[in-house]
RNA sequence: GCCCCCAUCGUCUAGUGGCCUAGGACAUCAGAUUCUCAGUCUGAAUACACCGGUUCGAAUCCGGUUGGGGGUACCA
């Protein structure tokens, strides 16, 4: 509990006033030090959303105040994951333009104003301690079992020395109270707070600083962000108190984390490859790591050093996983793209991540989430990122999605990814959808499993040795291809009724299609025949068929083991 | 350590003192349909962290315990 100001609490800042009659302002303020996160994403929209149900402003600033890690190539990401999100802001940068008002980078001469206001009022001052003292001086205090806060009136301070000081704000002492618009009543006791450092020794302000400048300068009236700016709202109200400026509300919300409650970090991804190489160097064994190079087309010696941990390259891990065929899980809106969800589904989800509409609705249009938004059901307690709902869901908006809907979002996709599916022409991409509509839940489905129409199928020797070589496998395949062969005109009237005679060849129905699919596509799974026929062609059909029957002539008993057409 | 926040099925949640012997969705399991897969349909199993209060009555209010998370930076 406080000392001096104890009985003052909550008497200063829940006396300035709201802004209950202005147009609602919000905004979304990431750091341009990686690409967007789901997270994030998540923060961005629910800004949005209230924006938008309020038939206010959603503004966009890039908060790109840390020198050493911002970078105007992640800025750049950030905007263009936004922009495929769908969340649009009425200010802020423009995709594809350089810096511009909205990176606070270009705004230092309105920092530098305000802090020569504080200074003026003896509300700022410097403080001369090196990152090395001030962490000297957190040991003792935790050696001494006391906490420690940095205050102007505290003993030991550093006399002005040879390094750049910073700037520090001198924060009141008395005990701090707010309505958080998601958490309720929130105080702070008085002697809990440190005198924030508002300007580095780079001369760039601190995000407490800029922040508080930059909300109030840009009008914003509610601040939605994550739960861990939690403790850091007291020291910007004490900000805007002193600047004499009506503060915003704040809501924080709840965090979002694996499913094994683990924070989703990037490292995430360069973990899971890891593990993934690591298993599969064990099966394998021997010079692997040198085909995996050679594959990869990167050196072994960076592939040792990345399992060895000497980098956290995400783009390593990624085209490493890729070589070995693992999955990695998805972190940035970008991986999720790449893993090709929908925009749509993303929002969905992401919007029931801490927020209901009440009752048991899931599936909701943009316009139902901006109709029912409000910020009393947002809860309290952090999430968990499921991806198997997320996966369930992304299914529903492709099953209820248009041909040319999926069209467009296979474009999207096919900017950030590389499969042959991007040749597909206009004809055939749209036979391909409509196959695999029902039957894939995301596009990487999609793309992976139709490779076979575009290339020549790796077989899968398993799938191979039960339907294709054993028997019954070969005089089915012979009788199947003197029925194809047969068939005057390749189309759907003709080869309807063949089919049907295939699938009743054998003792069991529908095990000859087996064989055919297998031979086909190269394994035992794939859509319905007779449009898979249909699209692949007579060509690509029996020439398949054929060069089967060729290595059946060529090893004919057929005992366990694989072919090796491909 | 100190400060702050949180607590309903495995997961996301509905629930704002009686409508709750707790509802939905994902996941799981079983069955049906079927040329494989998927999809679809039917069914099953699973939760109010604990202990005290308040109340005629508590998942809902209060206190404590436990557990989880966040903060404690010249990062945001």
């Amino acid at each position: 509990m406080a000392g001096a100001g104890a009985h003052q609490r909550g008497q200063i800042l829940s006396a300035i006033s709201t802004h209950a009659t202005m147009l609602v302002r919000t905004r979304f303020a990431p750091s341009p030090t990686g690409f967007l996160h789901v997270g994030g994403a998540r923060t961005a929209l629910f800004n949005w959303l209230f924006a938008r149900q309020q038939g206010g402003q959603f503004i966009l600033r890039i908060e790109d105040t840390d020198q050493v890690r911002s970078t105007e190539q992640s800025a750049a990401g950030i905007l263009q994951d936004l922009r495929w999100l769908g969340l649009d802001w009425d200010a802020g940068p423009v995709v594809g333009q350089g810096k511009n008002e909205y990176f606070q980078s270009m705004r230092l001469e309105l920092y530098r104003q305000h802090l020569q206001e504080l200074i003026r009022q003896g509300r700022a001052y410097e403080a001369y301690e090196t990152p090395e003292q001030l962490a000297a001086m957190r040991a003792e205090a935790e050696k001494q079992k006391r906490p420690f806060r940095y205050r102007r009136q505290m003993a030991g301070r550093a006399a002005p020395g040879a390094a750049q000081p910073v700037l520090r704000f001198e924060m009141p002492w008395q005990d701090l109270h707010f309505k958080d618009l998601i958490l309720g009543d929130i105080r702070v006791a008085g002697d809990e707070h440190d005198d924030i450092v508002i300007r580095k020794s780079d001369g760039f302000p601190t995000y407490h600083f800029a922040v508080v400048v930059d909300d109030h300068a840009m009008g914003i009236t509610h601040v939605l962000r994550a739960q861990e700016h939690l403790m850091n709202t007291p020291k910007h109200l004490a900000l805007y108190a002193t600047f004499g400026w009506p503060a915003p509300q704040h809501g924080h919300l709840p965090l979002v984390f694996n499913l094994d409650g683990s924070k989703m970090s990037k490292r995430d991804r360069t973990k899971a490859a890891r593990a993934a190489l690591q298993a599969y160097a064990r099966q394998e064994q021997d010079a692997l790591f040198e085909k995996l190079a050679r594959r990869a087309a990167l050196s072994p010696a960076t592939i040792r050093a990345f399992m060895a941990r000497q980098n956290d390259d995400a783009a390593l891990a990624s085209k490493l996983a890729a070589c070995i065929g693992c999955e990695l899980p998805e972190i940035d809106v970008q991986d999720f793209r790449r893993s090709g969800y929908l925009a749509e589904a993303l929002v969905n989800f992401l919007a029931l991540l801490g927020w209901s509409p009440g009752g048991n609705r899931e599936i909701l249009s943009r316009r139902e989430m901006i109709e029912a938004f409000s910020l009393e059901q947002i809860g309290r307690t952090s999430g968990r990122f499921d991806r198997k709902k997320l996966h369930w869901m992304n299914g529903e908006y492709i099953r209820a999605s248009s041909i040319e809907q999926l069209g467009a979002a296979v474009d999207r996709f096919n900017e950030v990814t590389d499969y042959p599916l991007q040749h597909a022409d206009a004809d055939t991409r749209r036979q391909l959808l409509a196959m695999y509509q029902p039957r894939m839940a995301t596009l990487v489905e999609l793309a992976r499993n139709s490779v076979f129409f575009f290339q020549e199928p790796v077989y899968d020797a398993a799938a191979v040795a039960q339907h294709v070589l054993q028997e019954p496998g070969p005089v089915v395949l012979r009788e199947i291809e003197t029925r194809l062969k047969a068939v005057p005109r390749w189309d759907r009237e003709n080869l309807a009724p063949v089919l049907e005679h295939i699938l009743a060849l054998g003792q069991k129905r529908g095990a000859a299609a087996q064989t055919l699919r297998v031979v086909v596509s190269g394994g035992a799974v794939s859509p319905p025949l007779l449009e898979t026929l249909l699209l692949l062609g007579r060509d690509k059909t029996l020439g398949r068929i054929a060069r089967h029957l060729a290595a059946i002539r060529r090893e004919p008993p057929v005992p366990a083991h694989g072919s090796d057409l491909s």
